[in-house]
DNA sequence: ACGCCCGGGACGCCCCGTTGGT
DNA sequence: ACCAACGGGGCGTCCCGGGCGT
């Protein structure tokens, strides 16, 4: 007998999770197929019907567990309990800028380009995903107002709204061009706008540099 | 006898790339359906052939000539000959912003995300039509600079690039949520990033306000 | 080219009803495969769902133009304009009672008992075959009464259920059986209970005879 | 620990074959679902396939057991052991004819209509059942040439095929229409038919009356 | 040249009946 | 007695070209 897998459904669906979240990364969630995405879990189609009730049940699955795992690990968690929430907020943005993996974007954005008003389910856990991520955001700016590291009239939610966005339209730019260099022109600009956010001191210099 | 329409090809070939533009902005391009297509237009699967070669030359034909025509009218006719090219930039965006429409979110954003990566013709033709937009601005930047509108130290491709992207997230955001708040919000934060790019006369007070 | 077939749709169509007729026949309409009928008619599914919006089209289709065919080959038409019309009628049931074709049943019962209660739309159209299938017999016994063929006291409707409904009983068991013996003992059974329909001369002796 | 249920094999292999001819009845065997027999008895897949080898032979147990206990208690346990065998025969016609449960018609003839032609062991089975329906009702019709309530040269095994096609016949009709009428109608042929095999005393009155 | 009717294959998702390991 | 997993089709329907009229 072939039993590779000893029997173990925890393993079993999430392997169905990752490999379904690489297929929709790749091709979308609608030409997404769950052919493909047996054979990259190296399962059966049974045990995807068995694990999920269908496409867009694994589909939602995808969104609230890998995508939500994703978020936390790469923007929340950083940010969340930072000594100095503004300097960490711009070096995440930084980091992320300095990857190379544009290819196929932000997962998180392709799917809500993709799903947002074609399917109520799927906008609304997109929905609550990008609200959890402005909502880091808006936090961190807010525990900077409180220990002095950003200005008192800031509103933490239109400037956490504003960062998400471009962090997105520059992932979605770079990914279109195939070029990571959009996305580090705009966490430059991006960085540069976060700075007047700070207390001004004597002289604030808040423009763009000449590009490097 | 039947003949309803007079047999007038130009006027056919439009149709069909009207009715593949509005179902191709609302399905998205792959699960867009051709007998959907020819629905709209009125016209057989038959004249969709002759006029072109498949669904994907009438998605490249969608790009190059309606997306491209719609990009100018919006965007680049505005701000082309302005006698103050800032002020008529952050005047697009505003009105941008106070668009209702933000169900179906941006035509070229959403094919950009949909098949850049999964199709070279369209990454190319959509990056085209991405550097004609950030080249409108950029342009108009530099006639500002020219003018003394605008900072002698901006770089204006890194800024066009920046405004571009987070135009785009921020329709993508809207779309995603479908709300335009999260539109304004970011034209509200764009437009303080913009009057950063002005010469300081005085005082700058280049912060976003509270939230009206 | 092995285009064999001048592309005739008529002749197409006729084809799929055919085939999905004789599948239906054997299989009932639920197990009935799609792959199996396209493949009988052959044609492939393109044809198939050209012609029929799917396959409970084809079975509507199947019961109003195949069924409804043969009910008026076999029933309608031999006793509608007979001269003596029970007469017409025994003869009818004495020949459906010789044929040896008990393999696969009525194909109107097996649809009946298949489908009603489970699907409206068949169950109408079969309902309205079963209408004038009585509807026929009992006009057949109503020119009966007028011409002194049939006692003037007969419920007509009630006689004609009667007629139809141990048909239809008779042709279900000897299916079940696969041999023709109840359909004949039946038909003889029938025969006798109709001449009790005829007007009284002398001594009617309306007794079923000792089995041949 | 967890015993809800104190493991009762013989009450669990009730249960499935209960639940089996509920829902065999209601959706015909080859479109019975395994899933929703094991859901309706409250247990699990591995429990049927424990009691039972497959589909099939569970099927086959619900026409041995559930089928032939219900003949038995609806048609052929009354006329066992009446006094007058003809009479008792009449009253169970006219019993059944008042049933309003002719909503999925009889379980009996259902399957016998679906799986007759298709699968021998059913074929074999429901045949077993239905000669016992008819040898029933031919003892019970000889009873009564023995005792003088039947003529004596009736056949009775002829007249049992008729009488139980024509009922097979009319509860298929009924089911057909959703409609117990033509029941009815049958039910009062049916008896009339009947009545024509007792002896002649005087002056029979054979004929249907007019439809009350 | 232009347009339409018809037909061809190809997957995609769903879901089902069944069997090993516990 | 059961949970987990297995493959095998079923139907839908989609994108696409040949054969004809106009």
């Amino acid at each position: 007998m072939k039993r590779s897998a000893p029997r173990d459904p925890d393993r079993t669906r999430e392997r169905l999770l990752e490999a379904g979240f690489r297929e929709i990364h790749r091709q979308g969630f609608r030409p997404a197929s769950l052919e493909a995405i047996v054979d990259g879990a190296g399962v059966t189609k049974g045990a995807l019907y068995h694990h999920f009730a269908g496409k867009q049940a694994l589909g939602y699955a995808v969104v609230d567990e890998v995508l939500g795992r994703l978020l936390h690990e790469h923007w929340l968690g950083p940010i969340e309990h930072a000594a100095d929430p503004l300097a960490a907020l711009i070096a995440t943005i930084r980091k992320a800028s300095q990857s190379e993996a544009v290819e196929l974007g932000c997962p998180l954005n392709n799917l809500a380009q993709e799903m947002s008003g074609v399917d109520e389910g799927f906008q609304h856990r997109i929905g609550e995903l990008y609200r959890r991520w402005e909502g880091g955001v808006a936090r961190a700016l807010q525990r900077g107002q409180a220990q002095g590291g950003v200005r008192r009239d800031v509103d933490v939610a239109v400037a956490a709204t504003f960062v998400v966005a471009s962090l997105a339209g520059a992932l979605g730019l770079a990914k279109t061009r195939q070029d990571p260099t959009p996305l580090r022109a705009c966490a430059e600009s991006l960085t540069g706008y976060l700075r007047t956010l700070r207390p001004e001191r004597r002289r604030p210099t808040p423009v763009p540099s000449r590009r490097a």
